[in-house]
DNA sequence: TTGAAAGCGCTAACAT
DNA sequence: ATGTTAGCGCTTTCAA
């Protein structure tokens, strides 16, 4: 590996200070002879100098990074959301660092720390919600700190994310219309410190309730994604069965989606199936899959305008903690 | 934002020097006295210090990080091979930087640059293609660099990928078994400078030769992802159009699958299709899909493993330039 | 066994 | 219009 080039050699080749390049790599020409811009600029070129990003880091205090925590990059929602953090921070000329912690808050914490001692300048967790201490520490240091996906009860944090009750009740509203009455859900299990699993079986409930509907236990279910196909089995075996069957996200959908298929059962008519995510192959489905959509591509643009904001006035006026994102219903076939 | 603890601080704190506490961070209690060390701990735990990274990358002149840039992250495959790589480098204690090309050589260029100048130690990359004379001075200056998916021709860099001829043999070999005559292949259009499109084009004719079968310039197409349901069409209303086909990888599948949807076109009868990349719907689907899969697993660790060495040993002993992974036939429903 | 001092490559106040 | 200088937070000789 070759010396690297450094402002000094720079310098050096065109017969000026450092301080000088300095000002030209900055951009700060008001003071400059043109001769001399354009000396640097050919020793710039000719030494192929690349200036380091590190050491002007390190004085400026500021590496222009963003850090960003999935709590689990298997999730379609969250590999779209992060496509569009990247895209807003790219444009404002940020770059971002991605860490998936795997559901696991040991994971996330270790992520955190990582990220902090590389200096990012901000955080973007998509919060397990294990690590409410540290949570905290940030936002004590006033540390640019914003969530995704799930709120964490009781934190200042702002956080943009769906608005679950709306999603539960767009879909059990659908269930009715097509004359469903006997209605489930099922969902991957989350750390219970986590608002959404919470809001959403709670947002079930409510609109089963506002349809006239009895809340019945055995029909919500909510497990780790190995347990889904038996916790749906349960389902299927009480004495009346549920002949509708809303699903938490996409990674619980492919095992419902796999029993079904390994049972033969007919969807829609031995069972209705609506899933909260958009999915790749939901138009290709046979039977097409009827999908609550999130509006990804929003949710992370303003995850990112609200960190970056909140990086240059270091102070948030009237500060909102919760963005809520309106949930689309995509009829398709399965129910 | 409060200030950073800093090494001075502990060092204060602890009333030791700055170097001594640098020693410790570094674990060389060699010649520490007990006491002192243990001063140090908790000078550390009691101001809640982290070591600055930027700092010490810096003086070290390495940051432990690697960067990755993909060409399309959208593919399954990509994804896969980046988080195999990320789980390797993990154990390492490296980071990875993940960037997408979008299959464009002006965006990768500008990572290359960015990567660079934010001082990686080395580089993995799935080339575009596009950026020959880059990649070579990369080499010049024995800059650690692993090429993934493809190689670039001509070029001295270890490439980790698939053996794509044999992963065409391995279809065509199924269809004829099959009893199937008149075969396809679709994929999308990448770069002419980038091999393995061309491979796998080249060992599809190849292995129809071996199978004593014509090669039909009309069954072979490669064309953008927009377009290639359009090629697909043309393809089906030739004189004699073909009763299987071969799809180059998992975006090009979706289009197949959404054509073949919407046009009623039963699979395999009418017809059967062997699709290059596993998917996640693959055994989910109606009928499950018959695929050939990469080792994407595999695939990442080798590509880690070999920047890693690079970066140990700064010389690499008997240089091999293709690291051929064996593709899998997954037999399925489709064909 | 510990400390002093130099320096990594850059920026920014202050001189000139 | 350009140069001098100090310093960002850390590591690393070398000295004590």
């Amino acid at each position: 590996m070759k010396k690297n080039i450094t402002i000094t050699d720079v310098a050096e080749h065109a017969k000026v200070s450092k301080s000088t390049v300095s000002q030209y790599l900055n951009k700060r020409y008001d003071y400059m002879a043109d001769k001399t811009k354009k000396r640097i600029e050919e020793a710039i070129h000719e030494l192929g100098y690349q200036p380091n990003i590190v050491a002007r880091s390190l004085k400026q205090k500021s590496t222009s990074t963003i850090g960003v925590i999935v709590a689990n990059i298997l999730h379609t929602f969250s590999t779209q959301v992060i496509r569009a953090i990247e895209d807003y921070c790219h444009d404002s000329d940020f770059h971002i660092i991605v860490c998936n912690a795997d559901d696991n808050p040991e994971k996330e914490k270790k992520y955190i720390n990582m990220l902090l001692a590389k200096q990012v300048d901000g955080l973007i967790i998509f919060p397990t919600g294990g690590n409410t201490d540290l949570y905290q520490k940030m936002v004590n240091n006033d540390f640019p700190l914003v969530f995704v996906d799930r709120t964490v009860h009781d934190m200042k944090i702002p956080a943009v994310l769906l608005d679950n009750e709306k999603a539960t009740s767009l879909a059990v509203e659908h269930f009715v219309k097509k004359g469903y009455s006997q209605i489930g859900i099922i969902t991957t299990s989350i750390s219970r410190h986590v608002a959404s699993r919470v809001e959403r079986i709670n947002g079930f409930k409510k609109a089963l309730l506002e349809n006239s509907l009895p809340v019945i236990d055995n029909y919500i279910k909510s497990r780790e994604v190995e347990d889904i196909q038996d916790a749906l089995a349960d389902m299927l075996s009480e004495e009346v069965p549920p002949q509708a069957i809303l699903v938490g996200n996409d990674l619980a959908l492919m095992e419902i989606l796999a029993y079904v298929k390994q049972h033969s059962i007919n969807v829609p008519k031995d069972l209705a199936i609506i899933s909260i995510d958009e999915v790749s192959f939901a138009s290709l489905y046979n039977p097409t899959l009827t999908v609550i959509s999130q509006p990804t591509f929003e949710i992370g643009e303003k995850a990112a305008s609200l960190i970056l904001e909140k990086l240059q006035k270091k102070k948030i006026s009237e500060s909102q903690f919760n963005y809520r994102f309106e949930p689309k219903l995509i009829i398709r076939e399965s129910c």
